[in-house]
DNA sequence: CGGACTGTTGATCGGTATCAATGCTCGTGG
DNA sequence: CCACGAGCATTGATACCGATCAACAGTCCG
């Protein structure tokens, strides 16, 4: 399957723009964020969006779809760094650094909106409140961070696979991705593995401990949380309080 | 002793200004910059620079000193999420989320150029290229949590070990804060363990393998590699061509 | 000199990795 | 419609890394 090239979605009429998460743009953004938006491009499962070493001249923002981004060592080694979703914003290293420190791959189709990597700059010098939305985006994302850092050093097993769970479903619910405590599964549990630093089979023992436990069902490809609060207790959950956020 | 308050050094007489790694700053952000600091404050090693939950007005940068950002769950256990040196911005968060989420504590005596967190958005409206700056210490801050992750998630503890003492080198060398492979080493082995996500007992036991194996000596406190290589290739170490950064 | 910290060492335990076999699901082609 | 194979997930046996518990040593400082 090819990739399609073609704008589609004008921003001013964006879908994300309508949920209750999003700050709402003014004229003067929306104007702006229109002729940033150079493109839309949509791709399917699996498929690579950015690549680690690699000084693509692309941004992008994820319109639909559920993505990860990763890094491996040298002897293939993986870990999920995080994973991403609509409204989320994927490449602002490549204003930092001139090439791509992690991989970006797609869960599911996913339809990003494509952004020029040079104008980058012409953001910040013609909309200030658009530039402190990319600041708050990277803020946030490094929010995401500490909290995963947190987790996979110092949760055990059982304890930080819960908490991911927590946290996926409260983000996909945020992009409505998930409702009634259940969420669609884009991923195998070796995703799982890799984003919780431990081997599939012990994600697997893992899995089955919190089923046992009736916290959680997972049949074909769908996750329900049976019982919250016993979930958070295992993961020694703290919610975020999350605020509205902007979206470029 | 009691936090001293005062406007010491003139940000156009910066002596972090002269140092390769930072972007000299031209007439205007100079201007801008000097206006945006409010103070100097200087805290002594073990004190408290952002409290995790609080809401302070004060946004920091480092102009001497070590400090560390590090978070922990409801029963105490603790991860460092990183180190902080001179030139790292601190608080940055507070523009996004009303309250700090983690705890930055000084290693070392530390000072501190004082900013005042309502101003953020001046800077962003007033001189892009800063705002820019900001933006851009977000960015590379997410780098090195990323690196962190893929070391805590992936890496064994020698490995772990291994790689973090060539970050804190190489980070400490950018500032002056190393040379000729050696440095001294403002922290216990309780805040490498925390920031390995490993036990103290085990760290005591990494680290004299590394002393065994010759590939460090660490007397002291005072850290000097032996043999770069070989603790590279115990790290599985990849250099990450660091560019010239901003200073705000 | 005594006490508080920090680091070291030994013994043992437990969580997670590893290796290997089996089962399950689903798509494909005969 | 069934056989087959590919890819995941599950399960069991065993190994090992790192945790835990406990005692002791070294250093610093009052």
């Amino acid at each position: 399957m090819s990739d399609r090239l073609a704008i589609q979605t004008k921003c001013r009429k964006c879908p994300l723009r309508d949920m209750e998460i999003f700050r709402p743009l003014d004229e003067k953004e929306l104007k702006v964020v229109s002729e940033f938006k150079t493109g839309e491009l949509t791709v399917g499962a699996g498929a690579t969006i950015l690549l680690e070493e690699n000084k693509t001249p692309h941004l992008y923002t994820i319109l639909d779809g559920w993505a990860f981004r990763h890094k491996s060592l040298v002897d293939g080694r993986r870990q999920i760094l995080n994973f991403a979703f609509p409204g989320d914003f994927l490449g602002l290293q490549l204003a930092v650094s001139s090439e791509m420190q992690h991989t970006v791959t797609a869960l599911t189709q996913t339809t990003l909106c494509v952004f020029q990597r040079d104008e980058v700059w012409s953001v910040f010098k013609n909309n200030p409140k658009l530039a402190y939305s990319l600041t708050w985006m990277a803020a946030r994302e490094e929010q995401l961070l500490d909290g995963q850092l947190l987790s996979i050093g110092r949760r055990t097993a059982l304890e930080k696979l819960a908490y991911l769970i927590l946290h996926l479903h409260d983000r996909a619910e945020a992009v409505g991705y998930a409702g009634n405590l259940a969420f669609d599964v884009p991923f195998k549990q070796e995703h799982l593995s890799d984003s919780l630093g431990i081997t599939p089979v012990h994600t697997s023992r893992t899995v089955r401990k919190l089923l046992e436990r009736n916290l959680i069902t997972w049949v074909r490809d769908r996750i329900q949380i049976l019982d919250r609060e016993g979930l958070e207790q295992v993961a020694l959950y703290e919610s975020d309080h999350e605020t509205r956020r902007p979206l470029i």
